[in-house]
DNA sequence: AAAGCTTTTTGTCTAGGACAAAAAGTATTA
DNA sequence: TAATACTTTTTGTCCTAGACAAAAAGCTTT
């Protein structure tokens, strides 16, 4: 799949930026990027800096940009409206984000874990994910892309939180009531931190969760809703989710869900979309949650 | 995309079966199933059975199967398929594992805490993975192949079995000393709770553990290493994993680590391998770990 | 049982056209 | 001003049938 030297099939590109491979062709067709080599075979094979801007193009489509404007783009236009959209979300550096990148970038799991406890215990869970996990995660997704952070930091990292969370929720969960909240994320989507984080947050407030976890075949979901008795459907979707299928899936899910059981979805994924059926409803942020 | 009479596009029986567009078009041609019916636009529209059919077929796929011979098959085949692989694994009747399959089968998140709890404190967390979690792991397998168990319940196992072990792993591990053995898959292993078994056992034995979790590139094992100043590196592999690319992955990862590294494998994938080159340790079962 | 070889099986990729769903743009009405 | 209806543009998904390398199976030899 992947050869020695950063290039990359244009299966591991759909994989990668989650831009699926007809649209990957159609878009070279069309607007002349990407613009991938040949190998013998005369097969496509993206280099890696290509591989790269697919990304960056990636998240500026989910800012909500389109395809035919950002494509057409050269690279230090793309600069200049990541660095545009960068002043208008207001990035403000919060010490104690600074101290945890850094621990994470050593690699150091006592100090994380120390660093973490910290601020759970002076924000309480809501402010906690709020205003550490959430940030802390996307401080990581930029380092990331800006090339100054590791992979396999990224999964010690997740790790960390994972465990986490996890711990404060079995802590927790013994005095809960209703309702009842099943959270899933539907097959393709493997990204499970933000259905941890939705749940952190219902179960520290005493609300009945059952995390699924990732990848949970839809009929499935129906039928746990039902096992479950569960009154409500949170599914999450990360940037990496093909976008187009966002919709459909959840109108699906919503045709296969008896009426009064509301569907909540929120994440990365999920910004760009629009108008959404009555029984769905969507969180752009965390913040908004009705608790 | 979903019809309304269950009738599905291609697009979404990729995504519920997991087997790409591409294979769904070639086996068509080759093997005469699936037979989608057409649209008015020309497209292949499933009806519900053979998605259903299709996803019985991926589940013994994933049990070695292969395609030539599985797609060839009548329905009744495939029936008699799968009471053979049932009767061919045996079940083991603990009642601690009976009743913990119980609260499984009923969804009962409570009752599952309550006995994973009642279990673990009166075993330990050693006999807790050897004789509960591991036996309870292969029962829901066997419940599963059987088709007595759905999918949405093994999810909730899994989750339930995520947060207790990483609870318990999070409350010991102030106590932690060396060596230091890094956990991690394989890109293309998503089975992580046999890392999060070994984590745990370690971690009550005062031994530090990082764990990376699933599909960690090679690359990114190697400078891990070095980060966290490792002395073990373990592998895991599920039965599910190409059995043919262990023994290189193995051996490959062995030449990129320096030479005073140790690395340990086990799990399911890993049980037929003899004969591997100093450095490289097999477990077979948990209860070898050296603790 | 491992290693080396040959044959068969299997999945991924190619092309450029077609078309409907979604979004944007424009006009009309409240 | 804002909501609604209609038109145009943009965009992603699906189609065909052939090619070919990677993986697995089936042998044989060490």
């Amino acid at each position: 799949m992947k050869n020695k030297d950063g290039l990359y099939s244009i299966g591991v590109v759909e994989r990668d930026t989650g831009i699926g491979r007809d649209t990957l062709r159609v878009w070279e067709r069309r607007y002349g990027f990407p613009d991938p080599v040949r190998n013998q075979k005369g097969e496509r094979v993206y280099p890696e800096n290509q591989l790269r801007r697919l990304q960056r193009i990636r998240r500026l489509l989910d800012q909500g940009m389109r395809p035919g404007k950002l494509l057409r783009l050269a690279e230090n236009d793309l600069d200049e409206l990541e660095t545009g959209l960068r002043r208008a979300q207001q990035v403000l550096p919060d010490p104690a984000i600074g101290e945890l990148l850094e621990a994470v970038l050593l690699a150091d799991a006592g100090e994380v874990e120390r660093l973490l406890r910290r601020q759970y215990d002076q924000q309480g869970m809501r402010a906690f994910i709020l205003e550490t996990v959430a940030p802390l995660l996307t401080a990581t997704g930029e380092y990331w892309v800006g090339g100054k952070l590791q992979i396999f930091q990224e999964h010690f990292l997740t790790q960390q939180l994972n465990r986490f969370l996890n711990a404060e929720i079995a802590s927790l969960q013994k005095t809960t009531r209703k309702p009842c909240v099943l959270l899933a994320t539907l097959p393709g989507e493997q990204h499970t931190l933000g259905l941890l984080m939705v749940a952190a947050m219902l179960t520290s407030h005493g609300i009945t969760t059952v995390n699924l976890g990732g990848e949970v075949p839809m009929d499935q979901i129906v039928r746990a809703v039902t096992q479950f008795r569960a009154d409500i459907v949170g599914i999450t979707f990360s940037g990496a989710y093909q976008y187009k299928n966002i919709r459909p899936h959840l109108l699906e899910l919503r045709a296969l869900l008896p009426e009064d059981i509301e569907i909540w979805t929120g994440g990365e994924g999920v910004r760009r979309l629009r108008k959404l059926p009555a029984g769905i409803t969507k969180f752009t942020t965390l913040e908004k949650l009705p608790l």
